[in-house]
Formats: C-alpha cells, sequence, structure tokens
DNA sequence: CTATAACCGAGACGGTACGTCGCGTCTTCGG
DNA sequence: CCGAAGACGCGACGTACCGTCTCGGTTATAG
C-alpha cells in the first residue's frame, strides 16, 4: 500500500504545532476516491476540483488545504493504483515477465488510470516537481518488478549475474522502459487489446533479446 | 508533406459549395505555425485558442471554422513534424533501427512535439474521433518504416521471409509498438535521454529478440 | 405614401453612372417588410441583419449597399406606418383630436412600432444624423396633422388666429408634443391602455387649456 | 434614497443560506457608480458589462452574480438619479408645476438618465419583468410629486377636492403621463431645449385645462 | 473549563479562457 | 455593375473553473 504523499503527511508540515483541531482522514480516502470516481465518470480534462470536492462532499479549500493543484492530486489518486502490481513465482521467467505484462494492461485496460497516466505525463514535460513526483510515486516503485524477476531469473540460472552495479541497473532501466512503453504503446496510442497471445509474442521477443544478449 | 486534414479538405465539407469567398490558405498554415510556436513558447496547457490566433495574426473564429477544439488541432499542426522521420540505408538491420531510434528520440526532444504527442494521446482515451484522426495522421504513417526496414532486412538475408501476411502484420505492429513505446517511455516517463549508448543498447536487445523468433 | 430615402435615392448616388446591372426594387421592399416583421418576432435588440437579409432573401451585402447600419433601416421600415395617420374632419376640434390620439395609439400598440420607436429614440440621442433622420422621417412629417387640425378649428371659429407666425409655430411643436409625448407615455411607460375614457379625459384637457390660452 | 433592488436583496433570495462568504456591499455601489460613469461616456449602445467592471474594479462575474443583464442593472443605476426630483412650495400651483418641469428637464438633460431610460423602455416593449422592474424603480416612485402637488393646490385652494377616489387616482395619471410624456417628447424627440419660455407655456396650458375642467 | 488554534462547510471574489454570435467588410462566382 | 454566398477581423457575450479569500461554526489540545 502506498503512503500517500499529501502535504500534511510531509515531515516539515505534520507538525507545525500540536494544536487546534487535526485534519479529518476521512476527508482525505474520500478525495483520493472521488478523484478515481471522476476520472471514469468525465476523464482527466472534463475532471475539475470543485467536482471532486463534491463528490468528497468536502469543501473546495479542503482539498487546496492538501494538495497545491489538480495534477498532484491525480498523480496521488492513482498512484495507489499501480502497487496492486505483483509478481507472483510463475516458475520461469517467460512466465513470470508474461504474468507481468498482463497485469499492467489489465491495469491500464481501466480508464482512470489509462487517462490519467498519460494526462499527467503530458503535464510534467512542462513541471520538474511533477515530474519529480510521477517518478516517486508511480514509476521507480515498478521498477522493483524488473529487480524481483530478474533477480529469480538469475537464481534458476536463466540469466547470468551482473557484475558491474551500474551496467546491472542500467540493465534494468533499459527492460523497464521495453516493457511499460510496449505494453502503453500498444493501449494507447495503437489502441489494440494486449491479450494473451500479445504478451507471449512479446515476451518471447523480449525474453530471446535478453538471452542472446547475455550469453 | 502531410496533406494536412482541416474540415474543409474533407471530401464530403469542401463541396458545400463553390460560391462565396474561398477559405484563405495562408490562414491555414499560419494557424499551424502559430500552433507550434505555441506549444514550444507555452506548453500543451496554457496554450489558448486566442493565443493561436493571435499569433497567426487571424480573428479566433477563422480557427473555429476549421478546426472544432484545441485536440484536433495541435493534431494537425505536429503530424507534420512526424513525417521528417526517415530511414536511409545504413547497410545493416542494427544500423538502420539504432538510426530510426535516434531520430525518433531526438523528434521526442522538441517540446513542440512531446508535450502535444503525450496530451492528445491522454484526452484520445475519451474521443474516439481524436483518437482516429491521431492514428491515421501520425500513428499509421510512421509503421512504413517498420515495413521498409523488415523488407530491407530480408533482402540482405538479416531477416527471414514470412508467408502468412497476416502474422507479417502482426509482427510489424509488434515491432513498432516495442520501438516506438521504448523510445517514448524512456524520453518522456523515465525521463532520460536517448543518447547513443541506449539506443545501442536498446538495438542489440531488440535485433537479438528478432533473429531468435525467426530461427 | 413615403418616399424612402435611402442611398440609391440620394440624388448624388442614384446616377453614379447609367452603365451596369440597375438595382433591384422588388430587394428595397423585401428588405423594409422583412425588417417589420423582425420587429414583430423578435424585437429591436435580437433583430440582426443577417436575419434579416434572410428573410428577404436577399445577401446581407444588399442591405449595406442601401443603409449604413441597423438604426437607419430600422428608422426606414418603421416611417412608412406614421404615415397612415389621418385627420378626418369630424367637424369639431374635441373630435379631431380624439380621433388622432385614438389613432395614434393604434399605431403604438403595434409591436414593431413601439419597439422600433423608442430604440433609435434612445439610439438618436448619441447620434446627430439619426436624430436628424428620425425628424425628417417620421416627427416633422406627422406635425401636419397639428397644422391642419389647427386651421380647420380656426375656421369653424374654435380657435383664434395667431397673427405673429414664430409665436405661431411655437404654439404648434407644443401642442405636438403635449399630444404624442402624453400618447407615448401612457402607452409605453405606463404601459395602460389608451381607450375612449382615457382620449375623451385627455382631449378635454387638451382642448380646455387651448381655449383658455387664447382668449 | 432608493432601495437598490439587486438579486441578493430581493427577501426571497437573500436568505439561500447565511453560511459562506457575504456579497461585498462596496462591490453593489461601485457597479452602479460606474454604470452610470459608463453611460455618460460611451451612451447605452456601447456600453458593455466587461468595461463597468473594468471600471467598477470587480470581475464581470460578480456583475452577472447581482443582475441577469444590461437591462436591470441600468434601470437599477439610473433609478437613483430620479429620486433627486422634489416639490418645493412655489406658493401657487403654476409655480410648481413649472419647478418640477424645470427639474425634469433638467435630469433629463443628464446623458446618463436619458439615453438609458429610453432604451430600457424600448427594452420593456418585450420584457415584462424589466417593464415592472422599472415601474416599481422609477416611473410610480415620481407620481408622488402629482399627489403632493395636487393637494398642495386643493389645500390652497387652485383646485377643487375630488370625491371619488377612482376618478382621483386616473386624474393624477393623467397629470403624470402629460407633464413626463411633454418633457420626454420635447427634450428626446423634438430635441428642442426645455427653457424657461417652453416650461411657462406648458404650465399654462396644463394649468388652464386642469381649471377648466375642475369647474 | 475556558482559551486558543487549526480545522471545516459554504460561497463570493478577481481572473482567464472558453466557444458563440453579430457586426460590417471583403472576395469570389455567376447573371 | 449587381447580387448570392460566405469567409474574414473584430469585439462583446455569458459561462465555467481556477485558486484565493472571508465568513460562521466545530473540534481538538493547552493552560
Amino acid at each position: 500500500m502506498v503512503a500517500v504523499m499529501c502535504k500534511h503527511t510531509r515531515p516539515e508540515t505534520v507538525r507545525t504545532g500540536r494544536t487546534g483541531r487535526p485534519r479529518s482522514v476521512e476527508a482525505d480516502t474520500a478525495i483520493l476516491e472521488a478523484t478515481r470516481a471522476a476520472l471514469v465518470a468525465l476523464g482527466w480534462s472534463k475532471l475539475t476540483m470543485g467536482d471532486v470536492a463534491t463528490r468528497a462532499g468536502v469543501a473546495k479549500t479542503t482539498l487546496y488545504r492538501r494538495w497545491t493543484n489538480k495534477n498532484e492530486l491525480v498523480v496521488d489518486a492513482v498512484a495507489v493504483l499501480f502497487d496492486e502490481l505483483e509478481l507472483p513465482d510463475r516458475g520461469s521467467l517467460i512466465a513470470d515477465v508474461e504474468g507481468v505484462v498482463l497485469q499492467f494492461a489489465a491495469l491500464l485496460a481501466r480508464p482512470e488510470a489509462k487517462t490519467a497516466l498519460m494526462a499527467v505525463v503530458a503535464e510534467s514535460t512542462r513541471d520538474d516537481a511533477l515530474r519529480i513526483r510521477i517518478r516517486s510515486a508511480i514509476v521507480d516503485r515498478q521498477k522493483r518488478l524488473v529487480l524481483e524477476g530478474r533477480a529469480r531469473a538469475q537464481a534458476r540460472g536463466e540469466l547470468p549475474y551482473e557484475d558491474d552495479p551500474e551496467a546491472a541497473a542500467h540493465s534494468a532501466d533499459l527492460i523497464f522502459d521495453v516493457i511499460a512503453g510496449a505494453v502503453v504503446h500498444r493501449v494507447l496510442v495503437s489502441a489494440e487489446p494486449v491479450d494473451q497471445a500479445w504478451a507471449r509474442s512479446f515476451t518471447l521477443l523480449l525474453v530471446s533479446g535478453l538471452a542472446s544478449l547475455g550469453s
């Protein structure tokens, strides 16, 4: 589960004084839920702060006390979805990759995920703070899947160990970009389904490449 | 050069009558140029129709006579950029792929391309007409690169011929998603540069995979 | 019948050259009729030149070739209504005045007359050319009724002859302002009907005053 | 002083809840002042909501929160001018009437009054709500002058008492229409000045008529 | 048990951009 | 040269959200 990064959970602001009425925790969760619901119902561009506040049964002020703008709110609201991804051990590298590809595709099939993800990424091209938030809240968290899968494959003897830690990191980044990029492109740009057959083809291509490189 | 798909160039609307003052062609090109300039200067979210009109020296109504909204306008304005991509014969499949990867990355480094592309893709998740427009104006046009590269590699003997035309099409789609997806993800989501080294690593991975699959 | 003062009937423009296609006379009458119809249907503020052109089956250009703007067009369209007023000899000054009061009130009950009259008068407070046009096309034309009525009353011996021509003119102006003003105010501002009873009361007041003054 | 009839002062809407930030009273007065200033500077037809807002140092939305359209705003802005009219006791009916005629003419000489008054009256011919607003905000308030002047004249013995209250009301309405109508017509339609001489002539005519009728 | 302080809802505020409408002008083709 | 058709630059419209700012009122801890 993600520890949501709201203003009030930041160390420097949470303890600005122990007196006064504390912030409502129900409000936090209600707002994030309302944001996801609004994304499903309206999409990114039609989503308004006022509407989210209404859906959450909360005043607009309460939103702005916690998030500085729409983008930050949406990142937090969507980030939690990506933590559902897991990497159960299916016994082989191929099966593991195929599993995560299908899981990721299923996630991107949810409207609140796909519309929000692309929109905040688009926005982040002009907003460094937002890009950093996306990386820490979403991207970097999922690299664990790559690292875990590689470690497992190495333990099985499917992939060789890499001695140079920098090379290992670069390799992991590359794999991550290939997997995430291909699935996102397939789903959002090509707008074709990621079914069993496509996942199988893609996985074969990737794992074959990895095997050839490693040898 | 792209044949821009404005309202008035659509076959079904261009002949609403040959009478009356014809639409200004200079306005068309001025608007598209102004749109690209505004994207560079302001980015997607700060771009306004009024500002584009001012930059183009044109009335706002003239924009709305041609494009129904910001998204369609931006797609048309940006589409032409993607037609600059070429596939010069560098003598080998690896060199060809690496070349197109670097070209594509260079394109995505241009601010008007990256911010606009992601934004319209995000919007297209809720707008079928927009998605179709993106596909026809941008995506499908670039698949030619994959087809051309494969044909060349087959002629060189680097890749086997595929008899089943459907399988060949699926394969081309897959390669397209992998290349485009990985580069986009690297540049926009991971926000890391696509330099010579990364291009080399990625190309090796991909071509190795293709070679293993074909055999 | 009013000789409409359009651009093309002005001596300096009608003969700008005897060559070329002559202006359509049907267009003139169709435009004025369409203007009155639009006034009835839409009122002054909702009336648009484009709508008038459409109703008249004419291009907007054709309107502007004849009238410089909305106000001038409306004045001409409405002026003709006021020429319907007549002063049949009813045998006495009181009966004559009462007759003209009722006639004028009936005219003001027509929506195209009342809404247009007030609107152009309002506009004329800032537009001298328009005020002059209103005076010549509408106001001055109706003063004939006062002059005719007075002459008749003098012939009957109901009113004394006035020797000083300037005093006579002032007196006629005053009577005109009182009659027209009272009826207009009753109908448009007070928004009460001008019925037989009111016309009788008003006429008595006015004629009594005239009689007292004259003696 | 006029109790301005804005949306928020209407009994049925002022209590839509005592919560939330209350409306700014300074904004109200600033808007009405700005409206009068804009009427003087621009006249009715050139007056725009945006300009009034700018002059008042207020957002356009603040105007629309209080008045649904230009007409209602202008009625409220102008209504207060008419409350300046008074009827000081000048010792005789003739002097009183002459005084009020000159006062009224002076008021109509002010550009914000004359252009606005005619325009809203013109508009009111198609808008019942507006006509009612004009009557309650402007017209009915001034009938007090007639009633007061008559009472004074009766006290002096210049006019007989009227036993039938309905006849008295009708008579007051008639006098009001005659005075207001004649002055308005003289100033706005005939566009001639209401000077001492005209006021004297008109007053003599009216008072003579009243005297003849009463006897 | 009260004072203080931060919270909460509601909603008005100054702004910015929207997409539309009408104006009066212009440019084309055809009669 | 006129007339229809309709695109053009312009400017105002009335609306929708933005993010901020009062309000009155609530809920905690501190004294």
